[in-house]
RNA sequence: CGGGGUGUACCUCAACCUGGUAGAGGACCGGCUUUGGGUGCCGGUUGUUGUGGGUUCAAAUCCCACCACCCCGACCA
């Protein structure tokens, strides 16, 4: 492509609105413009990268027995009324009437879609198993769109759906699907986790979040530094290690005043305790019920696990006011021994043997308190995990990550089957439900979270494999002998299946540089009098940190010896 | 939905407090200059000051309402 052709409008300043580092660098790179509040327009270089994402997943997916299909993203109501989600969704569902004033929507995801044409053209254990996938642009009114392509409203993902006939059968395409999410995140270049995750509203039996680690992702993740093991920090757990004198050692609880001491920090430096000897009392409202949560001093409950635990689909902080009410004593003061309301104690802290904890009395804490002999309570798991915290399964230490969802995939068993009366006969005649499961990936978030880990202050670094192009020819001067070189030099390497963007522009090498570090293209090649009279072309990773380090390319076999170039980093994040 | 903020040229922003002909830089167009990291100079184009109403001789500026957008939170199959 010559740059004088292409809609390549790059930025020197990005929109004030802008936060988002892939946001600012889209922008100013030329590969999106905003439309509205979510909604974007994507530009050629855009829209390459957005293809070369599908490429490999379709590649991918076609490989691991999957057919592609394409639904519709107008949909009638109907199909969210049977499944009952035309409520459940609620406001994040795009609804619209048509002339006649029957109910639409516009999909966010196509589960119904997809079980209703199953239930349609499935009918034999013989049509099983199966599997449909698509690249569609979904819908959803976000409550706050955000971060450019990371959060919005209208959005392109590829959905897939498998049938099978048995949970077991089911579970061997889950593998198979997973296996294929390696790949194709191995395949995009970016430093990725797959983590167990919560499974959520979708219900079903197994769930596995696809997360790229980048320090400004709205998830954390628990990873082990030694074997496979990473989990969302919302349901990640870690071994207990018990701590403080036996039991028979401690003596009778106590009471000491603590005036004005309502945090931790305050009452353990009162009185010169560490933090770990403490229980932190917390007051959570759910539903109609006000339940205490207990952690140890210097770990941080976790309302995901405390929503489970009580059966809520979610938790609250008490008010000053309801604690008041259900301790007796100020915020700040507030702890389980005597408690009458449901009283939920994480493990590490029922492990505090000799403990210090609010007396639920107002500048009053206990100490010496002992589970079993001063409190009682359910232990469960309450706390989040932390950095350095024991691994479940091999017992290394565990990691924490930040990272963004730009996959996830599901076990759905027969929720939605069941739900829409999807069947099938098995061999012996018999109606059973066709067991399903879920997979998705964020293409346009993809290209947004690729920016948020490979940059550097002047631009993008696109990993190679979604990179717009491959080699970004700046060509400097006007000299016949320049122009030359770059002509033959571009179709050398097209010819080759090299991606070629040249920058043929009457500009000064400044602008040049600038851009071609803005739009991130993996190899710079500059062609110049100067590189010239030096017998060849100058080749540059965009990687290189140095700006003026470049390697000179004999002009003869020069393409061939870029286009090596290019396969071989290529090939250096291809699959196993 | 709760809290905070911002709407002035294509972009970044000034002028608003204290009412009096709406500006700068970048971008864009023309000329000269320059030519290996956003060159320098000269000239030029660009506005319903978010919308509607009110106060006033006079409103970008003061008042009211609405709308849009951004940030924090809630939310996020």
């Amino acid at each position: 492509m010559r740059y004088q052709h292409a809609l390549l409008p790059t930025l020197k300043e990005a929109p004030s609105d802008a936060t988002s580092v892939s946001h600012v660098l889209l922008l100013r790179g030329g590969f999106v413009r905003r439309v509205g509040a979510g909604i974007y327009s994507f530009l050629p270089l855009g829209v390459r990268v957005l293809r070369k994402i599908e490429t490999i997943i379709r590649r991918e997916l076609d490989r691991a027995g999957a057919e592609e299909v394409l639904l519709p993203a107008l949909l009638p109501a109907e199909y969210f009324q049977e499944s009952g989600r035309w409520e459940v969704f609620g406001d994040t569902l795009l609804r619209l009437k048509d002339r006649k004033g029957a109910d639409y929507h516009l999909g966010p995801t196509h589960e119904e879609i997809i079980t209703d044409l199953a239930r349609r053209e499935i009918r034999s254990y013989r049509d099983l198993p199966k599997n449909l996938y698509q690249i569609q642009t979904k819908f959803r009114d976000e409550p706050r769109p955000r971060g450019g392509l990371l959060r919005c409203r209208e959005f392109s993902m590829k959905d897939a759906y498998s049938f099978d006939a048995t949970e077991e059968a089911a579970r061997v395409t889950y593998e198979k699907m997973r296996v294929a999410y390696r790949r194709i995140f191995d395949q995009l270049g970016l430093d990725y986790r797959m983590v167990a995750a919560d499974s959520g509203a979708m219900g079903g039996s197994g769930s596995a979040e696809f997360q790229v680690l980048v320090q400004s992702g709205e998830d954390q993740i628990a990873a082990c530094t030694a074997c496979e093991h990473a989990a969302n920090l919302e349901i990640a757990t870690t071994t207990t290690p018990a701590v403080g004198p036996e039991p028979d050692a401690v003596p009778p609880r106590e009471q000491v005043a603590t005036p004005g001491a309502g945090t931790i920090e305050d009452v353990s430096r009162f009185l010169e305790a560490p933090p770990e000897r403490f229980l932190k009392s917390l007051l959570y409202v759910a539903g109609n019920d006000i339940a205490m949560a207990v952690v140890r001093g210097d770990h941080e409950v976790n309302e995901v696990k405390l929503a489970r635990v009580l059966g809520a689909r979610e938790v609250f902080l008490a008010s000053a006011n309801d604690i008041e009410k259900a301790t007796g004593a100020a915020v700040g003061f507030a702890g389980p021994v005597g408690f009458s309301g449901r009283l939920l104690v994480d493990r590490d802290a029922a492990a505090v043997r000799d403990a210090i904890t609010g007396a639920n009395a107002t500048d009053a804490h206990f100490v010496h308190v002992v589970r079993g002999r001063d409190y009682e309570g359910e232990v469960v798991d309450l706390r989040n995990v932390r950095e350095g915290d024991a691994c479940p399964r091999c017992g290394a230490s565990l990691r924490l990550y930040r990272g963004i969802e730009a996959g996830h995939i599901f076990l759905l068993g027969t929720h939605y089957t069941a739900k829409m009366g999807a069947t099938y006969l098995d061999e012996k005649g018999e109606n059973k439900h066709l067991v399903m499961g879920c997979y998705g990936i964020g293409v346009s978030r993809l290209v947004a979270t690729a920016i948020e880990q490979h940059h550097d202050d002047n631009g993008i670094r696109w990993p190679i494999s979604i990179a717009p192009y491959h080699v970004h020819i700046v060509a400097l001067g006007t000299e016949p002998s320049v122009k030359s070189v770059v002509d033959k030099l571009e179709r050398e390497l097209e010819a080759r299946g090299i991606d070629v963007l040249v920058d043929d522009r009457d500009d000064r090498p400044g602008v040049k540089f600038k851009d071609a570090d803005l739009v991130g293209v993996p190899f710079r090649v500059t062609v110049g009098a100067k590189s010239l009279e030096r017998g060849g072309v100058e080749l540059k990773a965009r990687t290189e940190p140095d700006p003026k380090r470049s390697e000179l390319i004999p002009r003869e076999g020069a393409a061939e010896a870029i286009a090596a170039r290019v396969r071989s980093a290529l090939a250096a994040i291809a699959p196993g």
